[in-house]
DNA sequence: AGAAGGACCAGTGGTCCGTA
DNA sequence: AGAAGGACCAGTGGTCCGTA
């Protein structure tokens, strides 16, 4: 499988930001980014949990630009780790910076499949009740496996531009292209991705879930409520348009 | 459909029966069924809901024995209802005096299965998510439609039962008319379900679940958490029995 | 401002246990 | 005692919003 290749593409390790609860600390009250490892004697900072830095399973790292803070155990241990932030990247395309690009996006989703086959076979074994999609017990289990990169509200948030992606790459690919091209953010691409999943559910009946479940990777994830609302308004808005006009200006509701 | 041939089959009326919240008032403590309509003063009784007669949808009542109290809205209004309690009847047979019968709780899962279906319909013209399982909204949407003989604890009580009804009628039959004639009461008749469900299991790989999805009117219902513990516990006896002996001394772990 | 994710909340599956 | 079902509860799907 991929699963090794596709982990270099993340850039390795969790962001890491001083945790402030003291809004007046920092004077400027902006991003404290840099001052981590080098900062002033702050009172207030407080660890929250343990450092885990585990987003890459290799250790190969070309991307060595500056002193990759949270590597040396240096400084006062109270940063807050996030994952970085994705950019639209084009296919193939390794993200730079404090950057994550959308192939580690979509690899996040094999990931995710992976550890509900685990939870699958687990239950099986145990004559449990055996999940068929990606539920809280699976993230909870993915966390527990170390990946704590992975949570329920970042998942859920970009499952339609997953979705794009298994239904049609040649038109997902495309899409990043032009985004990319174009210096479109990642919530620009994200929201552009609801359309071209409304035409192919058009083409194939309007009937959302059937999709999802009909496409093996898919049919583990639960339809966005999003772009089951935007298929239903669609698919009325299309039947109104063509019972009056044959069909003929039938026009996207975006 | 048969619905209206088989709503013959149960006793008509809910069973009726005073609230006492004191304890003291009845002096026996025991059971107050005949009091109701012509009982003494007693105080302390409440009217907790509106009286509901739903349970049949024709009016024909050829089962006139005695004179059925909440038939005439005399008495102090202060009974609370429940269903008949259910006895083991043999195919065909109806239930006499307020008891209901085996047809009768069968027909109770055709009717939640005609619930399903309507609730199903109504969220695809909403576009809403769609339940492939009698859930909460389904007892919520029967309740509302006036089926409040229609309860989840029921119905979840008696699902194996059902389950071996769909898969091996021949089977529950037998055992309907071999309890009957025992003078064996419902929870007995209920817990003998058990064994020829692990059986049929048995014949199909142990995939209870399988067995569920694959009939038309099981699918509905989820698996009963103690026929899957009870499977697996079988399944386990087996295997460990067979490696053993070659498979000659496999016995039910009931 | 754009974005990641802790944490909340309404309604679920499951069934106990107060009731008669 | 046998049985029906109101009502509770732990953990769910869903996503908001406090955070940086």
């Amino acid at each position: 499988d991929t699963t090794n290749a596709l982990d270099a593409l993340s850039q390795e390790g969790l962001s890491v930001e001083p945790v402030q609860h003291e809004k007046e600390a920092g004077g400027s009250g902006g991003r404290t980014w840099e001052m981590v490892g080098g900062g002033g004697g702050e009172k207030q900072r407080r660890r929250k949990k343990g450092r885990s830095r585990i987003v890459s399973l290799e250790e190969e790292d070309d991307e060595t630009e500056g002193a990759e803070e949270n590597e040396s155990g240096g400084g006062c241990g109270s940063e807050r780790q996030r994952e970085h932030p994705f950019i639209v990247t084009v296919p193939g395309e390794v993200a730079r910076g404090k950057k994550n690009g959308l192939d580690y996006l979509f690899h996040l989703y094999e990931q995710c499949h992976d550890f509900l086959i685990q939870v699958q076979n687990i239950a099986k074994e145990r004559g449990e009740k055996c999940p068929t999609k990606v539920t809280n017990q699976v993230f909870r289990f993915a966390k527990k496996s170390g990946a704590s990169y992975i949570n329920k509200p970042k998942m859920r948030h970009y499952v339609h531009c997953y979705a794009l992606h298994c239904l049609d790459e040649e038109a997902s690919n495309a899409l990043r292209r032009s985004f990319k091209e174009r210096g479109e953010n990642v919530g620009a691409w994200r929201q552009a991705c609801y359309k071209p999943l409304v035409i192919i559910a058009a083409r194939q009946g309007w009937d959302i879930d059937a999709i999802f479940n009909a496409h093996p990777r898919l049919s583990i994830w639960y339809v966005p409520t999003k772009i089951r609302q935007l298929c239903h308004a669609e698919r009325s808005n299309a039947t109104a348009s063509s019972s009056v006009t044959g069909g003929a200006t039938d026009h996207l509701l975006f």
